[in-house]
DNA sequence: CAGTGGTCTAGACCACCAA
DNA sequence: TGGTGGTCTAGACCACTGT
């Protein structure tokens, strides 16, 4: 572990506990230095990360400060910007999927490019519907290439894929596209979850990518306006 | 302006312009630390910005490598993790503003939480319907703070709040939370924008602050579900 | 083992703010 | 004008990869 992310988890700390608040500045980037027994720079490393998660900010001959916000940030901690797959977000609730669909298939021209496939190779095509707590939560229809996630039979889909991809393939979620929408229900709405003609529809359509950029999942998710919303958090971000 | 950012940017310039694709890695920092007549910690730090773009991605004791999935970045670019009024997104059309509703009161105990306000501060409550190229298309519910945006008067919200806080108030925007959700049309939603009781609408509900984290808008949009969706971009982060 | 990226240091200079 | 954060350098050492 690098000591600038060490340092910066222990200012965290420090800012979480309450030590700091946004009326005063933070110690200056010197005093800090000497206190963690390191070089500015690498105080002004671990300062980075923290800004770079909205906690503090810095003004050019000033000093570093608290945001007015953190209260707010600690209320959304737990669904911000992170993607993690619908079983570990659920933790503590027993998550089961229903496999509606399964199909090996040549991908359509729109997968070809979202998937970055070339026309040969085959992707799985499945609908799971997955359950929370014995009550059908939402409906999933993905995509995903046969050579970057191979091995994918029903036995996995019962269960959780981000698990299998970490665990069985060794391969870390990256980046993910994502977007969002509300529609009328479809025929898998109306079957599964209950929803008749004027009940909204939450849909995903999303993107996901390995660390190294290959997309593999090409994905659209639904479920009733009545059970689930979406958290977004922006932070601001220097601009190339 | 940085000489990193400044590198940041010439790099990405030759990325866009295909000079490195997926296949062969970027020159290593040392050659490159030569080519721009710099150290290597200056390379590192204009490749850290890329890599938070989402561009390029780096192995330790390998090399530097473009993702695969840029040319979807660049599809989703106009769109992806910024924050801007309506006025700016719909650049090239012509939109307008008519305000429903306008009130100056005492906040709520959400609106006090939400934007951080003791109970005597007041607050605008104005609703605009936001009408794009001479139809209706979204309804603006927002909340300002008095001390936080002061003179906002009806005149200012026929046209864009964000010019205003920028060119006259100085200030500029930071982070922004968003839930993002379905909903069944409301009252407004069908009298403005023509929604019967099946049609569904994509409420957006944010909390947006200014660079120091001070909030100054909670708000609420509603568009018809084929009047406008929301793209989100995630990338990977360093965790703290 | 050679080559690559990751981290850290100590010191220098600059830009900005407040008194 | 003194104190603060912002940037840059040169060099050192470490960690990892591929051959």
């Amino acid at each position: 572990m690098a000591k600038y992310i060490e340092i910066g988890k222990q200012i965290k700390a420090q800012i979480m506990r309450g030590e700091y608040t946004s009326d005063v500045p933070l110690p200056d980037q010197v005093s800090l230095a000497k206190m963690f027994k390191t070089s500015r720079v690498t105080i002004q490393k671990a300062l980075d990360l923290l800004i770079n998660e909205g906690l503090i900010y810095s003004k050019q001959g000033s000093g570093t400060y608290v945001k007015q916000n953190i209260n707010l940030l600690s209320k959304f901690d737990a669904t911000v910007d992170q993607y993690v797959g619908t079983t570990e977000l659920m933790r503590g609730h027993t998550v089961t999927s229903e496999v509606i669909d399964y199909d090996v298939r040549l991908p359509e021209a729109k997968e070809q490019e979202n998937l970055n496939l070339a026309i040969a190779d085959a992707v799985y095509d499945f609908v799971r519907l997955r359950i929370v707590d014995g009550t059908p939560w939402k409906i999933e229809h993905s995509i995903m290439p046969v050579k970057v996630v191979p091995g994918l039979n029903k036995g996995v889909l019962h269960h959780s894929i981000y698990h299998y991809m970490h665990e069985e393939l060794g391969e870390t979620i990256g980046a993910a596209y994502r977007i969002i929408r509300a529609a009328q229900p479809n025929a898998y709405d109306r079957r599964y979850l209950d929803a008749v003609s004027d009940t909204p529809m939450l849909e995903v359509e999303q993107i996901v990518s390995l660390a190294d950029g290959t997309p593999f999942e090409y994905s659209f998710t639904r479920n009733r306006y009545d059970k689930g919303s979406i958290v977004v958090y922006h932070p601001e971000r220097p601009m190339l």
